[in-house]
DNA sequence: GGATCAATGTTGACATTGTCCACTTTAAAT
DNA sequence: ATTTAAAGTGGACAATGTCAACATTGATCC
């Protein structure tokens, strides 16, 4: 471990310190008012600094938005770890933790998903990353399957499914379509759970 | 209808002249890049004129998320009346119209969702855009509980589960999770239709 | 050990943008 | 005809993203 501030240039750290304040400044102010200078100076450095390590302000959204990616791939696998003998529950338990993040970090959550990333060339890497989340999801679809538990749909058709719901939700609650005041977790997992009911029993009579 | 430029003062038609170039400027280069001043020159007008007849910027979105809204509830009532003795296909035309809108308009689909409006007090009006275009899809929603199509569930939760299935997948349809080329309209309606038969059959084996 | 060099941080500059203020013009009301 | 308020103009300012030129530093090679 480098000790830090040798002296002002090369500390070391700046690009992870970087990526931190600007979580910090987004979840604080939003997106709309997170400025690369501010990050910049609250980090200690010039209003510069940060394109050495970004190519720019995209770049350093496009860095954020990965880590809100790898935070759902881990919560999937994280709701498949605590039921390991009940897929069903991973499921349900995956949405709601997906609402859950939503509702807390909902700054990071309309970064993720309001295209604001308009990542030039190494498009791969963000891609990559939602793509590994997804894949969390249908290894949950999977252990359904792998007990019979589901009609025969292809997995990544089910996830799909599963996502979108649970996608939607999170937008809805964050919108305050669903309650003026701000959400308690209880009332988060009833709302996944009403969800996660309709998509697995269906709407109709039968 | 007043004549227009009768003078280079009150032509008339600002407000709405200016709603109007700012939604063609939203979808060509997104929100990002929408500038209050570029607007204003692009219809005619100093950089000053939108502020007599907005607040400021976030006014000007909150109007054409207003016509957002109004479109989404349009496509409900459209979709009702078009099929108006089968409720399920109600839904099902709803669902596809509701990701072809966002697929189509990706840039406004954005605005509406992307948390990027901070109305300040007539938040009121967004806000009642927004319930009724809701009460739209409960309307269709209530037609197939008229014809005991459903199972017993609150019709607002029905509507809230339905439109969050659609809403989600508009937005992977819009992040490029689903293909990487744009989605022609027939794979759009065969993406609604599958997340749909879900949301309305179930995913469990019965 | 000293020269070289790429990485990293700094300063200065510029264009764009949102917004405020003071002023001007115009249509309508008195 | 005078007054008045609405509507448009121009100037100004600070904040911001980005570029270019310069400075500092630690590591590498002879």
């Amino acid at each position: 471990m480098p000790k830090r501030k040798t002296s002002s240039y090369h500390h070391g750290f700046l690009k992870n310190t970087f990526v931190e304040a600007a979580i910090q400044c987004l979840e604080r102010n939003g997106i709309a008012k997170l400025s690369l200078r501010e990050v910049a100076v609250s980090t200690g450095v010039s209003h510069n600094a940060p394109y050495r390590h970004f190519k720019g302000k995209d770049a350093l959204l496009e860095a954020i938005a990965i880590i809100g990616y790898q935070k759902i791939e881990a919560l999937c696998d994280k709701a498949a770890l605590r039921y390991p003998d009940d897929p069903i529950k991973q499921l349900v338990e995956a949405g709601a933790q997906y609402v859950l993040l939503a509702v807390q970090h909902p700054q990071l959550h309309n970064l993720l998903f309001g295209a604001n990333i308009k990542s030039s060339p190494g498009r791969v890497e963000l891609k990559q990353a939602a793509q590994n989340a997804i894949q969390a999801l249908v290894r949950i679809i999977e252990n359904g399957k792998a007990k019979d538990l589901y009609q025969d749909r292809a997995s990544d058709e089910m996830a799909l499914a599963a996502l979108s719901a649970v996608h939607g939700l999170s937008q809805f609650a964050l919108a305050g379509h669903l309650k003026d005041s701000p959400l308690i977790e209880k009332e988060i997992r009833n709302y996944s759970a009403m969800v996660a009911d309709m998509l697995l029993h269906g709407m109709l009579k039968r």
